[in-house]
DNA sequence: TGGCCGATACCTCTAAAGTGGTATCGTGAA
DNA sequence: TTCACGATACCACTTTAGAGGTATCGGCCA
């Protein structure tokens, strides 16, 4: 019998894959929390085999537990549950070490698959997230092609934010203790980066993709 | 005994939720379909009590599924099952005319609740929805307050759909046959009517909105 | 029929965005 | 220890957006 943990906040889907299985599945959900600062207090108090994890949670994101975990030197196989909203995340996922990665519209039969193989500390990859996982090991090899969205810095994404709230690049300048040229120039490469002619295009763009 | 309808594209949460009902609490999921377009035929080959509705889906989504059961006559309750996300379609979706509303990270015991209200043709608000559903109704009574993107012509918001995809003003009224004065005019309109300071905040307004 | 309003159009002016450069500094990777 | 890169800063210039007006025309409704 394999005992997992699940982290999900959204109830509705936890309780649902809970009492998806059975025994006779050999898989068993011992215990589900629906914030992920948790995690490390429930591993001290009893054992499973593995994790199955949300990656976007708003507490403290699927990343945020697994180095929550790290830095607390827990050491069980994490499966990550993943929507297709959250694609965009899965480079920054293969970084902090997961064990797989799983599309919340798999079926009953692929999860199990994954558990198994996820408790084995196998890797499992969905079918459908490998052009994602090819794309990355491309990209460390070329780092000029791939995501276009992941060649942003965070204080680039942070003049997004700003930009889209309908700050002015001076405004920006103010808000962030920069000098507007500075800003100007944040925009300037924000747009080269995105491949965007202007604000509109940007905030669309930037709104489509989840950075803001 | 409820007899429900699943439409959501994502297996697992649709497997989830019918293997957490048992016969004892009153719901059955009969039939889980994860393309809207196939409602129609599946109503014409089982009965049920309900649908169970997802609003975001990638062939076609809640709403207009709602639509295409209109057209064919069909007269079923719909539950609709919403994420953070679809929180602005929200307003779009009750003018289509679904009998609830529940969030995703609803408990099992709110969603039973939901179903059976739903079921017996009675409305459904999950309470964290309340505050949307207040605007919209206070929106109706009082179409100078409230729902600012009502007050938008359909012109106004094809020009924001132009905006959106990057078009500047000049490419606006080549697109459209019409000077660019004019659609300086519309800009100035819609910025006035959705109180905002500019191109930035109008795109990220008009995008949380629902509005493109 | 008279008034309201949306769509259209024009003028002028200022502010802001966008484009072309260059350059320094610190940090982290090769 | 270079070398790349992100964050910072500045200059000069063109284009566009934004704000102030005014005005015509056609449809809809009381």
């Amino acid at each position: 019998m394999i005992r997992a943990l699940l982290v999900d906040d959204h109830q509705l889907f936890g309780e649902g894959v809970r009492s998806m299985f059975n025994p006779n599945d050999g898989i068993e959900i011992v215990k589900i929390t629906t914030n992920g600062n948790n995690v490390p207090a429930i591993l001290s108090e009893i054992e499973v085999d593995m994790i199955l994890m949300d990656i976007s949670m708003p507490l403290i994101d699927g990343v945020g537990v697994l180095e929550l975990m790290k830095k607390n030197g827990l050491d069980v196989p994490v499966l990550m549950l993943t929507m297709h909203q959250d694609m965009k995340y899965i480079r920054r996922t293969l970084e902090t070490g997961a064990q797989g990665y799983i599309l919340k519209d798999a079926s009953k039969s692929e999860l199990t698959e994954a558990i198994e193989k996820v408790s084995r500390r196998e890797n499992y990859f969905h079918p459908k997230i490998n052009n994602q996982i090819f794309d990355y090991l491309r990209g460390n090899k070329n780092p000029s092609e791939g995501n276009l969205v992941d060649q942003l810095s965070d204080r680039e994404k942070e003049i997004i934010g700003c930009i889209g709230k309908g700050m002015n690049s001076k405004a920006i300048a103010e808000a962030l203790f920069i000098s507007e040229h500075t800003v100007k120039t944040h925009r300037r490469n924000i747009m080269h980066k995105l491949g965007v002619k202007n604000t509109a295009e940007l905030i669309s763009f930037s709104m489509e993709k989840g950075i803001i």
